[in-house]
DNA sequence: GCAATTCTGATTTACGTACCTCAGAGACTG
DNA sequence: CAGTCTCTGAGGTACGTAAATCAGAATTGC
């Protein structure tokens, strides 16, 4: 049987007021007494119930999730799965509430950040664009003990806070891999197709990415990005511009958003043209039947729902002051050929 | 905030042990007393609060997880994880105790079930081996209330069981897809390897490569498995002999395990033969390295920490009566290159 | 040496549920 | 009509912790 605190109070010599002082960090305890208490509590190898102390506190975790709003169908997606999960962590005793701004804007994002209530707010999830400001801001709720975690894309340290998404970097490399191998030896040029070169994750697969084929593949040139800025039809025209331009292009690389404007602008090439191999990012609707038709040849997806139950559990466990578990709170870079989509 | 039972007892104009009775399923109520408590419940939207009953019930959850003995790499990973779950798990009034049966061998399998002390176990997660006696001892633990998972590979319908594992087909299919698009166009045949072909998850394997290779890629042959029966010597020796057979294997499909042996096997090929195509399972140490070689090309994998802790997941729910998130318990095939390897 | 202050102990209530006992109401049997 | 049986209510204790109150002990300041 685990010790409880009856337990650590028997084996210290104290009372159990005491120890839950000790344990709760509340004043009036002599620092040698307090001293006792923890030998007490590390020779029992007691470990506080967190079940039964939530019970007793009548706790509510309260998270605040903030998402860039627009038609970004990954945001979208995000958005929905932390809506499931809101629904089901009421049975938990857990309050979940989306916040939407609009997106590229780190004034907005640091305005929503300064207007939230901290009195009962435990936790913040967002997708973090960088700004001095939203910097400022999140220095601020975490001064006042609101925990704070990143979602999607990273942020210049906030102390202590952390990171739930994919390292884009290996991702960028990744997708190079798959199409190094995909473009089978010819030679010729790579577009890429990004959403933003402000974003973080954007930047850093683009420099995965050149990485490894300029390193491996020494027959491929890649060419400078086109910035689609979250618009499919943005993303459409100038993929179509390029294509029309050039004939020596083998393979694309869709960095981010707007892949319903890229597989227009791919499907309207002519049959009779040699294959370009693509790989895209995120398994959204569009891009499942660009995989199912052969439009697409793999696509890197980062599986949001896994990326919100992460990001409550491990806000959870910063709020009861539990160890995180790397292993299960990694989120993998997922690969998607025709023949694995779920 | 939620409905309590005292809030349920009060709307349905009962007493709160009649509440207790109605939910507990304990006689001593009338049909139509318990149709007006079970409105009240639907009425308010009573969820049973778990962590506060488990506290009362002093409930311990006694899982049994059965796995095969042997050096396969796999199954020894499989087995730390469930010792790394079990540790953190006794903090959650959970006991996971491992029993270890030799490997394809339904009979000493059935045993192992038949051997279980059932009057205290709640659940049994197994790495399947169907035959008769395993089915029959499955049945007969089913009857007395435990609640079984299949872990890895699938068995013939038991009532009410649940397959924690990835779909073997699709992963076949998925490594066709791969080895196709990496042989580059090039005409040959494909050498198969398997564990054994008495193991439903590698034939499930195999079906799904075949049928892709044989759909897709006309010009390549795919030679019938080599049987390597989870030992690496096996099935290098098996391996070097087929390479040396025949000079127009393009591509390698390691199914299961003996990656060891098949890693010598090819690394002993003369460096001035071209390059054989390696598509593997499981991204054990060895296959890390040889994913960095460059000796791999793809390793598909099964990530063995989520499976333990999705199968915890899983007979909790049952144990408690609870639904089962599929999304969250659904094991994903990963695809890992040398450029996104954890 | 006395008061004020700080520390500690004992005890109680609460969280939401499970489970037990005891008593009584009502229906049925013979 | 007494006796039995089934159903229901009332009330209590328990699970492990949090948090509060009150009282007494130890320490400090003057």
């Amino acid at each position: 049987m685990r010790p409880t605190v009856h337990d650590v109070a028997e084996a210290a010599g104290v009372s159990l007021a005491t120890v839950d002082r000790v344990l709760n960090r509340r004043a009036g305890v002599r620092s040698e007494t307090i001293e006792r208490v923890e030998t007490a509590i590390a020779r029992l190898g007691y470990v506080r119930d967190v079940a039964a102390a939530n019970l007793a506190k009548s706790r509510v975790y309260r998270f605040a999730f903030i998402v860039p709003e627009g038609p970004n169908s990954f945001m979208r997606g995000l958005e929905r799965e932390i809506e499931l999960s809101g629904l089901r962590s009421r049975l938990e005793r857990t309050d979940i509430r989306i916040i939407k701004v609009p997106p590229f804007d780190g004034a907005a994002l640091a305005a929503a950040l300064n207007g939230l209530e901290t009195a009962d707010l435990s936790g913040v999830a967002l997708v973090a664009a960088g700004s001095p400001a939203v910097i400022a801001a999140l220095e601020r709720l975490h001064r006042r003990g609101v925990e704070i975690v990143t979602l999607v894309s990273d942020i210049e340290v906030v102390s202590r806070s952390h990171y739930v998404g994919i390292d884009n970097v290996a991702a960028g490399r990744t997708a190079a891999g798959l199409l190094g191998r995909f473009v089978g030896g010819r030679a010729g040029t790579i577009a890429l197709v990004v959403g933003s070169m402000a974003v973080r994750d954007h930047v850093e697969r683009c420099d995965g990415f050149r990485a490894v084929i300029a390193a491996e593949y020494p027959g491929l040139d890649v060419l400078p990005p086109l910035e689609g800025r979250d618009d499919a039809r943005t993303a459409g025209r100038l993929l179509r511009d390029t294509l029309a331009a050039r004939d020596d292009i083998v393979g694309l690389y869709s960095v981010g958003a707007g892949n319903r404007g890229v597989i227009e602008a791919l499907r309207d090439r002519s049959a009779s043209l040699p294959h370009i191999a693509v790989v895209a990012h995120e398994l959204t609707d569009h891009a499942r039947q660009a995989l199912a038709d052969g439009t697409f040849d793999a696509v890197i997806n980062q599986d949001a729902g896994h990326e919100v139950r992460s990001a409550i559990r491990v806000l959870k466990a910063k709020v009861d002051g539990l160890p995180v578990i790397d292993a299960q709170e990694t989120i993998r870079i997922e690969i998607y050929l025709r023949d694995n989509v779920p």
